[in-house]
DNA sequence: TGCACGTGTCAGAAAACGCTTACACATGAA
DNA sequence: TTCATGTGTAAGCGTTTTCTGACACGTGCA
């Protein structure tokens, strides 16, 4: 497996997603196998609401993968799995990240179109 | 180097402290060498106060440690340098880390005194 | 005595987050 | 038609996070 190397502004986005004990038995129970929302909800005993919420996030951080089928009986089920994902972290590899973040960057005031 | 491999709530908090900009430029900035709370400041461009909590919750989840150190000149100096961490995320190692979490367990009820 | 430098901490506001409740729509089966 | 299943989404609310500003204390030096 490859390991990932995102942006600076990727990876406190995916850090940031698996910041969460729920997010992160979400992504830990998807591991075991994919699975659709209103199942994956009652398998970790969260409102299915609350379950689109974080899923809407790990998706956003490209940690889990969504696709909607269509069931034997016509019904639309949106099944998720996990991304091929292989963070490392370490203090030289985060400053790496660093480097490439656009935005709160006090010292380079505002170089970008940064609507903070 | 080895990995570090933290519980599931310490990873929630190692994670949690990563997943901010200003904090993943701490961390960088400190990389390159250890610094004192008002040099840093000035270097990266906040506030004393504002560096000050970023580094207490860097310094809680075990990112970095400080030292109170005293100056030549008998000033009292707190010098922060990065820890030895080096995390290895992979929806494997995550689920193994999910294992392990005590709080918010909705399936699990509430097994330990959680005070949510 | 006053200024410059270091430390820490508190109060308040704006924004983001986590969660519940309720609503909308679709399908197949009783 | 009604129920059970699946989907999505919006409103409301309490909590947490993030940040500024002001205060406290200490030392050395002009």
């Amino acid at each position: 497996m490859t390991v990932t190397r995102p942006s600076g502004d990727d990876l406190v986005e995916m850090l940031a997603a698996l910041a969460n004990p729920l997010r992160l038995r979400i992504v830990a129970t998807l591991a075991g196998g994919r699975d659709y929302v209103s199942h994956l909800a009652r398998e970790i005993g969260i409102s299915r609401p609350l379950l689109h919420m974080h899923l809407q996030r790990l998706e956003a951080a490209g940690l889990v993968v969504g696709t909607l089928e269509l069931s034997d009986d016509g019904k639309a089920m949106k099944y998720f799995e996990v991304a091929d994902f292989d963070l490392h972290l370490t203090a030289t590899s985060l400053a790496e990240a660093a480097a490439t973040l656009t935005r709160s960057d006090p010292a380079k005031g505002s170089g970008e179109k940064e609507k903070n």
